[in-house]
RNA sequence: GCCCGAGUGGCGGAAUGGCAGACGCGGAGGUCUCAAAAACCUUUAUGGGAAACCAUGUGUGGGUUCGACUCCCACCUCGGGCACCA
């Protein structure tokens, strides 16, 4: 008998595992394949209780299926750009590159130390030049489809990062990595166009089934789809007599047109200046303009927040009925949704409601519930009345036209029938149209920052933005810049200055750099094929092995990271690089592992790290110990002593180490410690054990399939407990010596995936089988096997269990019946029964009266 | 405000509409020991009872069903996402 000594196993496997390249994949066309995979993380030096989980289910999964036969590709890389390289370097006085890299040194080896079983050959480094080099070519590929653009818009600044971000970088006004109130700033920026393909990644979310709906909802309302219409207005003069300009709107509600009593103008819209310009009314929208320009996104985006507004002096003329309605200038009114004018209804919408009752607006209503008294006073009503309303809020649910012309009496609402028929109206008039409209906006890729991927693009004076020639990539990074003392790329004249590739002369090249999101966006096609150097992939490798199936992280990237790669792939798609529409088949997104109920920080100094529990009980107890804690998609509290110590480590290493010594005496080694038999019926245990075994075996599978890890482990232990029942009541001789020995192969091979080294040495060293546990063959339920003889069932009167019976497996359901009266008689005694329901194996239901 | 998700012992959690609480932590008692640790055994939802047993019990209130943690309706609480998107 050994003693169960993780450290020196441990770290003898991963030595062997390493030389051998054990995990590597052979790309076996003759297999059928899985790419399973985990989120690649950021390089920040340390690895902390999140990664262990998040990676330890993907290592887990990764396992169960190679001893299942499949050809498991299972990769590891560094999204290794980005901000906090930077930072770092400016205060270590460092280069981004050499911070990046010896964190990922580090990280790698914490990685090795937990028995991570990666493919390390097929290792990516996102600020590799090999690999941020395609990054660039898919920029042009992107850019010949015309779906790069660089245009100047309203942006999203962050002030202590110095760069934009994408909207989906900005959480409740905040920048995602700093935390700062973002900016408004009007800049000139590269877009990709995601919002072209808005559309698709809406309808495609149906072809998820293996996504969490919670996931697949945040997505749908991040796309924010809306049905509705453009209506043309008419812009009047100044004297207020219509001219030849139209001012459009987008608006949800066209059947609410009736009830339009005034009209809204962002204020960075482009007429508002040429209205006022040199008017009465100037000063007070320039103070309109003011206040919205100095809003910070954080005050922008709070609930209840003051409407400012201002009266143009101008007019428009609703197309439906001729009525002059007075244009004002809003801050609540966006410019980048819609037309960025909208018609404003107070009837019908709660901040039109709001805004008229501070500025003295007139109120007209237009669409009712049926029953409410304003119906029958406004039944045969000709004139229109306005502001006869007494109302706290606007009236925004289904209801009735009224005071709307021939449409009167129509059913009004989102989408309904008077909607339908006033925009066919206008449309017959070429005065409005259906319009679909989406919150998503482009992706703004472009970073005023040096560590990224170059934007591979020249400006010429001559020949405008010019792509840099494919057979000139990669753009390279240039490694002499000193960003602790402030200087950019443009600071560089060897990158900096360029010619024109389209006319020779003097050029200069773009200083922005891309998105981190972008390196992201497609390193798991890249995994395939990742020493390629004519092209991103071979085209024909990533359509064998995408989609993955089974991609494993964190929630924070329901949005941001899952929208943006699931873009990249129909783009590519669409470029001709490959054949399929979706990334990730599975996925999972592991809840948050906190600390005695809080969320780990660095500003906290509450971040558990690996290193302490590994160096107690080794890196497969820490393993098992995640796993079996909680289901992966749930939060994962880390409980803490005093001490630093955690009880439920100390109860699995407990329990690795009681298998350890159950598969030795298994395999027939002398327990010294073990206690003297006693007495039991051996046949009935044996038996029992072997019906366990099959029973267990069939559930681990299942739940290793459906990622239920806890309850696999769970499984293991209740055939732990039995096989020790059994070990409890016999003396080696009087075992049953196959069983035994194949019992204590199944329960290694079944603990392998969680706790691989523990298994290796069991299966190589103790029960001496030939090749590696890594390829050995998964355990096969005989489901006849897993059968009792006997079964206890249930008797229920009236739903109540009142007692339990033991019948034979094969007995009929009449012989279960009258057994069953036979044990609850004192219960139904002088009843009437009315009914008996059998539920084969299970209970018998009898109902009395 | 809109949209998701979740409410089960002291704790983590388990239950294709079929015996609620598997498995584990913690607790209590015990074996071994001079003693302790380790290991092993028994026990552990609540109330009543010496016990067999009885009653109650999966956020609340209804409903469907022979039977509901599970399905339906309404509500409460917590967590998350979006948020002036016309």
């Amino acid at each position: 008998m050994r003693t169960y000594d993780p450290h020196e196993i441990e770290t003898r496997w991963q030595a062997i595992w390493d030389e051998q390249g054990a995990y590597r994949d052979t790309e076996d066309l003759s297999k059928p394949k899985k790419y399973v995979l985990e989120m690649f993380p950021y390089p920040s030096g340390d690895m902390h209780m999140g990664h262990v989980r998040n990676y330890t289910i993907g290592d887990a999964v990764a396992r169960y299926y190679r001893m299942r036969g499949f050809e498991v590709l299972h990769p590891m890389g560094w999204d290794a750009f980005g901000l906090p390289a930077e930072n770092a370097a400016i205060k270590h006085h460092l280069h981004p590159a050499q911070w990046t890299y010896a964190n990922i040194e580090t990280q790698r080896n914490s990685f090795k130390r937990m028995g991570f079983s990666y493919d390390w050959d097929r290792t990516i480094i996102a600020c590799d030049k090999d690999y941020y080099r395609w990054g660039q070519y898919i920029f042009l590929k992107f850019w010949e489809k015309g779906l790069v653009e660089r245009r100047r818009s309203p942006v999203n600044w962050c002030p202590t990062c110095g760069t934009v971000l994408a909207n989906e970088q900005v959480i409740e006004g905040r920048c995602w990595r700093c935390g700062t109130s973002v900016e408004r700033r009007d800049l000139e920026q590269w877009y990709y166009k995601i919002t072209e393909y808005a559309q698709e990644l809406l309808d495609d979310l149906d072809k998820l089934p293996e996504w969490p709906t919670r996931v697949k909802q945040m997505q749908a309302n991040w796309i924010g789809r809306s049905e509705g219409g453009e209506v043309d207005f008419t812009l009047c003069d100044e004297a207020g007599a219509p001219t030849d300009e139209v001012v459009t709107v987008f608006t949800t509600r066209p059947d609410t047109l009736f009830g339009a009593t005034f009209f809204l103008l962002a204020p960075e819209h482009e007429l508002v200046a040429r209205l006022v310009k040199g008017t009465s009314y100037e000063a007070s929208v320039d103070e309109v303009i003011d206040i919205a320009e100095h809003a910070t996104a954080v005050e922008r985006s709070m609930g209840d927040r003051e409407r400012h507004g201002a009266f143009t002096g101008r007019y428009v003329v609703n197309p439906i009925n001729g009525d002059r309605l007075p244009i004002w200038v809003s801050d609540y009114v966006m410019t980048d949704y819609g037309t960025g004018a909208v018609m404003a209804v107070p009837s019908g919408d709660q901040r039109d409601f709001e805004f008229a009752r501070t500025y003295g607006l007139p109120i007209s209503p237009v669409v009712l519930a049926e029953d409410d008294r304003l119906m029958g006073r406004l039944a045969g009503v000709r004139e229109r009345i306005v502001d006869d309303v007494d109302w706290e809020h606007a009236f925004d649910a289904e209801g009735v036209l009224v005071q709307s012309g021939e449409f009167t009496g129509m059913r009004g609402g989102k989408d309904s029938e008077a909607s339908t028929a006033i925009l066919a109206k206008l449309a017959e008039q070429g005065r409005g149209r259906a319009v679909i409209n989406f919150r998503l906006r482009d992706w703004l890729i472009s970073r005023q920052r040096y560590w990224g991927n170059p934007i591979p693009a020249i400006h010429c004076e001559h020949c405008g933005i010019v792509p840099v020639p494919e057979e000139d990539l990669p753009v390279e990074l240039p490694m002499d810049i000193d960003v602790a003392n402030g200087e950019t790329l443009a600071d560089d004249p060897s990158f900096y200055n360029v010619p024109c590739p389209v006319c020779g002369r003097p050029a200069h090249r773009e200083t922005d750099t891309m998105d981190t999101f972008t390196c992201s966006s497609w390193y798991f096609l890249r995994y395939v094929d990742p020493h390629n150097t004519r092209l991103p992939f071979d085209r024909t490798k990533v359509d064998r092995m995408l989609p993955v199936d089974h991609y494993i992280g964190g929630i924070e990237h329901a949005i941001l990271h899952l929208l943006y790669s699931r873009f990249f792939v129909k783009a590519m798609r669409d470029c001709g690089m490959l054949d399929f529409d979706e990334p990730f088949e599975h996925l999972l997104t592991q809840g948050m592992v906190t600390l005695n109920g809080e969320t780990m920080s660095k500003s906290k100094g509450n971040v558990v790290a690996p290193e302490q529990p590994i160096a107690q009980y080794g890196a497969d107890t820490l393993r098992a110990f995640m796993l079996f804690l909680a289901p992966p998609e749930k939060g994962l509290d880390w409980k803490e002593n005093d001490d630093g110590s955690n009880e439920g480590l100390g109860a699995m290493f407990r329990y690795l180490t009681r298998t350890w010594r159950l598969v030795e005496t298994l395999h027939g080694e002398v327990d010294p410690d073990a206690p003297v038999p006693v007495e039991g019926d051996r046949d009935a245990a044996r038996d029992e054990l072997e019906r366990k075994m099959h029973e267990v075996i069939g559930r681990v599978t299942d739940d290793y399939a459906s990622m239920s890890f806890n309850t696999a482990i769970a499984a293991t232990m209740e055939l732990a407990n039995t096989t020790q029942a059994y070990l409890r009541i016999t003396t080696a001789k009087q075992r049953d010596v196959r069983l035994c020995e194949e019992l204590a192969s199944v329960i290694v091979r079944l603990l392998a995936p969680i706790a691989p080294h523990w298994a290796e040495e069991l299966w190589t060293v103790e029960l001496g089988r030939a090749g590696s546990v890594t390829t050995a063959p998964w355990p096969v339920a005989d489901a006849e096997r897993a059968k009792a003889a006997q079964l206890e069932m249930a008797v229920q009167v009236n739903g109540k269990v009142r007692a339990h019976i033991v019948v034979d497996a094969e007995a009929a359901d009449g012989m279960v019946e009258s057994m069953a009266r036979e044990a609850v008689a004192r219960w139904i005694e002088g009843m009437d029964v009315k009914k008996v329901v059998v539920i084969p194996g299970k209970l018998v239901s009898v109902v009395v009266r």
